[in-house]
DNA sequence: GATGAATGAGATTTCATTCAT
DNA sequence: AATGAATGAAATCTCATTCAT
């Protein structure tokens, strides 16, 4: 069997194991079930994947780079545009890749966690075991992990020099705050875009999806530099 | 034993389980070791909780009830005040509940999850199982887990009639909205909140939260009320 | 349950387990089949053995207790003889060990095997795994490993100085040898001495054990204290 | 591929599976370790040798072979000696075999405590399988597996005769008497050879093993034909 | 001859849960 | 009320062996 054969047998494997992770979670899933799922056996998922943790680290390496070739295809699209419609365009792409592949999202969030858990405890195997440690795919993820950081940044600094950004802000914090706005967004939003109740509390998703385009804009449209003024502080509201 | 006896005894288990879950997952938490945290037996632990799953509710539970009397002390608080000096309170005071308790947030999350995902597939038995269904803390769950909704969006409404936010579109939808926000803050914060000097991507996270809560004040004071002029559309950004 | 019923399951497992050690060899024996060996579940054997190998060090600790019974009841039957007697007294014991418990004879020298491989070799986790080396009977080995040797030799000296032995070289390399004859006497024993045909190439095991019984007596009365005149020299033979 | 081909990749296998099985064990070792030790790939084993008991037994055989090759050496260098020199010679080149080949030692034995437990339970496929049983390296094996023993058998009768050996017992009983000291020797001699300064308990090795040829020369010189006088009976320490 | 993908039986181990005491 | 011994289903992982290419 050459490579090419090998590597498509991979990518059913990565596929069987993303759709029974997704369907019953990570715990839950056996490797007998995702053998069964396109008809092998159990021995060779073995035979690909080291481990289930392992085989798991393909599935979120799969999510990195289907992330990152939305990016790229985004760009490719705004290349002559200035830097604030690149970034509004990733912005836009991110939250269509989470109504797409919304356990890719997981995937992603989980992985920051595993990540940190290991950052502030790496004493502990916790949740973060030695063997996956260890795994080639959890290298590989290590070696792109922050490209998705690094790119949107390179493009809210040349949206600030070419003038199309207002927030003057450092771009990692801009970066960060307009993340987290999808990221809360795309958490909340328990409303499955394929059913047909496309409501949360009876908001419609929609209006609330323009809304939240609309903060969006507002980050990075704002030339506030400071809360002088109307901002109310935070420590007045604090009974601590 | 009388049922104070029988209730501390509970108190003191779902503490121990608190401590466990959140140090090693509810997955790997085994029964015995949050026994043993508290010096009593696996058979005790089953005497008061009927499984693993509803121990976890009652966890999920006491979360609730953690976040309902940080809102209430806040509000006691603000009781005078206008409307958005109490939403702002409340925000305040999430912010200062994800910090003090973590795993109380992620908890929360969690059931957001299973909710959403028994609500999508009712049929499946997939994380949500018929015990946990029946269980006693999940049913006591439900009878509040839409207070935090309820009590900020009825100051929200206060505050659109006294003037004191701006904001004058749908109140449920700033609230999730700001709630967004802060999640995705929360979600996104992997620094250590004890560490003086913590930074994320080398963005100190004090100035990060300040910023946030700039982004919190502007939602409510937002008086636009509609995308007109500045806002790039989202249609135009997509090839899809 | 108490300690002493405890004990009890304790002992029937392990009796169980030397049965099916003895029979089919570690590799082969299977904790299920140790299990139904006396009728209980396999988890049963988990909840008082944490492991396989733990279980099997647990017998190979029965072998060595054993083994200082019995030179402990030896040495109370001489205890007013000399020296040489008492030495002659274990010597025997230790043949009758070999005879009656011939699984208890390879359990003592796999033991041998497995400290002198970790001895030679303690980053290797080859033959002695990180976890039986942390189990709680290889410990109490480690405690009591070397009492054979040390009760003998101890004996030895006490011949040697009321003159009972006539051998004045090294207590210790003149326990070697005497235990390396029997050692050797019992690994080529081939023929069980329960079976009718007691012969090993024809030669009647009663007469051979005779003859091994010459030679240790030998070995303690060997006045010689050096191999001039008949011996032949060992390099006179080699072509190295 | 002609025969003197094929038996060149047989003997690299078996040199592979002699490094692996010796550093590993048995149970431990695997086809693909054997394999990859020497750069084919684990089809490749299966085509030369059936089973892994198989190639288990090839090496047995290579141990058998290098045992009496070395035997016939000595023997050709003693060829004009007496009986008693030849004996010695043997002794001497077996001691040798087991520091040089401390592995195939411990084969030797194995494979006679496989035979004994055959022949006394040939109904259980206890330790020796069906498959072993019928491989060609087994059988090989049984045509030479007494050869040590009649070679060295037929010297001690000609040292009986020329008077060079004046123990008159059983030649068969001497052989087993001395081989078992070496075997008892090699059995307990922790010490790795490579050494210089090795020990045994304090006692350097080649202290012992200079003893231990002290005993086998005594073995062959023994012309008591009784115990009559200075032997202690053995019933009388006895409480059997 | 050689390869290595594929198999699947089988082993160890874990642990939620039960229940006699 | 509390204990902890006992259960057994279930999961991961290993690897000798086969066989199509």
């Amino acid at each position: 069997m050459n490579s090419s054969k090998r590597s498509v047998k991979e990518r059913q494997i990565i596929s069987a194991a993303e759709k029974v992770f997704s369907t019953v979670g990570f715990a839950s899933a056996t490797m007998e079930s995702i053998a069964k799922e396109i008809g092998i056996s159990k021995g060779t998922v073995y035979f690909y994947f080291s481990s289930k943790e392992n085989l798991y680290m393909a599935v979120t390496y799969r999510a990195f780079q289907t992330l990152l070739d939305m990016y790229y295809d985004s760009m490719e699209l705004n290349k002559r545009a200035d830097g604030k419609r690149v970034v509004l365009g990733i912005l836009n792409t991110y939250l269509e890749f989470t109504e797409k592949h919304h356990y890719y999202f997981e995937l992603l969030m989980n992985y920051m966690t595993i990540i940190r858990a290991n950052a502030e405890r790496p004493h502990k195997s916790d949740r973060l075991s030695e063997a996956m440690r260890n795994g080639l795919y959890f290298r590989k993820i290590q070696d792109i992990h922050n490209l998705p950081l690094t790119i949107v940044v390179k493009e809210l600094k040349k949206g600030q020099k070419d003038g199309s950004i207002k927030n003057q802000r450092n771009p990692i914090m801009i970066y960060l705050t307009a993340w987290a706005v999808v990221v809360g967004y795309t958490s909340l939003n328990v409303s499955n875009s394929k059913s047909g109740r496309a409501t949360i509390f009876k908001v419609p998703v929609k209006d609330w999806k323009s809304y939240i385009w609309h903060v969006l804009n507002g980050i990075l449209l704002d030339e506030s530099q400071n809360d002088s003024g109307k901002v109310v502080e935070m420590k007045k509201l604090s009974s601590n």
